[in-house]
DNA sequence: TCATTGCGTTAGTCCGACTAACGATATACG
DNA sequence: CGTATATCGTTAGTCGGACTAACGCAATGA
């Protein structure tokens, strides 16, 4: 009797996912991405009435000071077709002031609100716990870890393309 | 002078992504993930003629026996609604046959074809590649660590959802 | 002056994840 | 038996994110 035959008796045929396939590191970081995207998404939703794209922009103000639409759109890698409806959101929250640059009268100026600096303190806030929760199995120093080492793949694949 | 008044002068206003925003590890992870997927995606495609789903339809068809579409949905998480294309490009290169089921007439039994098993092996042979380009910076241990890492985390979050 | 470039904006494409609903079975229960 | 309920494969369509194309407008440089 084979090691498979005694163990897998539960129909393995319908449940299971193969191991090629579920230790794969593309598919587990794929899948995980997913999971954290749901729930950043989720929680920067219900929590504070914001999206993910919210905090890169009013984070973007505050930590480098005010700019145009293309400009806060390199800085943080926002489309800039994209980057008029994010603009929306947060000026109807009076979060950001959109005013006309006089020395280049095709530009917007943007500048973050007072209201827009409170929300940024309350989305790391939030952030923060959802981090918690994202990397709850993992020790800080396996956090620090995990974080330096997406670090070091990220830069080697944006250094590349 | 601050530290950043002294530092920063080459025009940190336009091209910088603020800190906060880059440590993020849910950032860190969704953007490795888009260079994984591409990654991925177009090395299958140019070195293989296939796509991810291929391989693991192909995968869980030689590792845990034929099935129906239905099964095969939730072996690889692939939505049934989307199988049925993917079992259409899997066909039309004769990777697997689609057969109706005796035992069962609303299904279609999927079996692997021998030229299905041939372009598997391939396939296998194609990702390890890439994913030695796409884990390059790494040590192998640091790489088996990092897999340890994914691992732990999608498990945690897989049983909690 | 005129060509080029950058700006904000609109519209629209593409792709992956996911839902809804369908006709055709199969199964369970009265 | 008969009828309700569940499952199967399939089609169509929604939704969100990434990305492109093209526009009118203003600034810039030869």
């Amino acid at each position: 009797m084979t090691a498979a035959e005694a163990t897998d008796m539960p129909d393995d045929g319908a449940l299971r996912t193969p191991d090629r396939l579920r230790r794969r590191t593309s598919r587990l970081l794929s899948q995980l991405t997913v999971r954290s995207d749901r729930l950043i998404n989720e929680g920067l939703a219900a929590r504070a009435d914001a999206r993910k794209w919210h905090y890169a922009v009013l984070a973007s103000l505050q930590d480098l000071g005010p700019g145009s639409q293309a400009t806060l759109s390199r800085r943080t890698g926002i489309y800039r077709s994209d980057m008029v409806g994010v603009l929306n959101e947060l000026a109807g929250r009076d979060l950001v002031e959109r005013t006309p640059d006089p020395d280049d009268r095709r530009r917007n100026l943007i500048t973050i609100s007072d209201r827009g600096r409170r929300q940024l303190r309350r989305l790391d806030q939030v952030l923060d716990t959802l981090h918690d929760e994202l990397l709850a199995p993992l020790s800080p120093y396996e956090r620090a870890q995990f974080t330096r080492l997406l670090t070091r793949l990220l830069d080697h694949h944006t250094r590349a393309s």
